[in-house]
DNA sequence: ACCTGAACACCGTTCAAGT
DNA sequence: ACCTGAACACCGTTCAAGT
């Protein structure tokens, strides 16, 4: 932890700035004073402020795909490592609402290619290797997965938006992201016993 | 058109901004020198940037509910209804990406309530009514509307934001969000013979 | 009631130096 | 190679005036 390169502790920083304050609070010159360096020393390692803001995104694309390995490497029902997983991509929005957005909602991140690109499909790829299991056992329907895997993804992302934006009115008959997805799984399932 | 008051004037340039070059060029003093004002006339008549971008939201909701409300008056199935007022939907983030995250992806918005709320609601509502057409048709499953509706709902919040962050690769098997929703809406429907 | 202009404290970014 | 400090052109916001 000690030992870090400057690259990783202004991404770092940055990424506290963010969590803590919202993409507002990421400034060049509040990364630099946290960094315990100069306004300016960000740009002897990023182009820009948005290089920088990338370089965040593609760590935590990083986090959470080491996060949903984890899940899969799990000794449970492929069902409840779905769900695990979904747990995963939920609390993380909840927890880091900012951070979340830059990965899932941000149009700079939308355009960014390379690295951050290749992470973000990692991070995919780990789901659909758990949504290839549950399909295996039965529990989704036979299908190429990766067309079912953005379809269950995209719901709990579009869930996660509608959570976030207070849209989701629990009094109103609206379910939580966790209760919505269950729904979807069983709606989902070839065999409508659960 | 020619007689607007300087409140709507504002929001319709604010919003032209938007659309046109993304949320940070909508500034104030851009917004006051395309109404032919100063740069500090807006504050005469929002109390923030961020209350006039609220105004845009909530202009927008309303415009997006007519749209809805005319689809829910075609003469045609309940399920075209769905899939016409998704395309919809699925047009103006296409159409208008900025705005489209200001009114599904943006925290300030999120913590945003009165009539911003409302109006928000009121675009859901119209969804919903469709939907439960479709129960009614048979064509989706019998359960409360407001939890199917919302499920639905956000796959497509899901989809689009997948769509405009190039996370939607048809090449690796991943449909489109049309197709994508089809096909829910053929997995969820009650009699699967389509 | 509605608008203007100057001013303040910020920002991202650039550039000429420093070690 | 890495960092600093001054400077530039912006911003949101405030405030004292103007009509």
């Amino acid at each position: 932890m000690a030992e870090m390169t400057t690259d990783r502790r202004l991404v770092a920083v940055a990424t506290d700035l963010l969590d803590a304050g919202g993409e507002a609070a990421v400034t060049l010159r509040a990364v630099g004073q946290a960094a315990g360096l100069s306004h300016n020393a960000p740009y002897k390692h990023f182009a820009s402020r948005s290089a920088l803001l990338a370089a965040v995104a593609t760590a935590s694309f990083d986090a959470l795909t080491q996060d949903a390995e984890a899940v899969h490497a799990l000794d449970c029902s492929p069902r409840e490592k779905l769900l695990a997983a979904i747990g995963l991509l939920a609390a993380f929005g909840r927890q880091h609402p900012a951070r979340y957005r830059l990965l899932f909602h941000n149009a700079d991140t939308a355009s960014a290619g390379g690295e951050l690109k290749v992470r973000a499909v990692g991070t995919f790829e780990q789901f659909r290797l758990i949504v290839q299991q549950c399909q295996e056992a039965g529990d989704l329907p036979r299908m190429p997965s990766p067309a079912l895997t953005s379809l269950i993804f995209a719901s709990v992302v579009g869930l996660l938006a509608m959570e976030s934006n207070g849209q989701l009115h629990p009094e109103k008959g609206l379910k939580s992201v966790e209760a919505s997805i269950e729904l979807l799984l069983d709606l989902l399932s070839p065999q409508k016993t659960r």
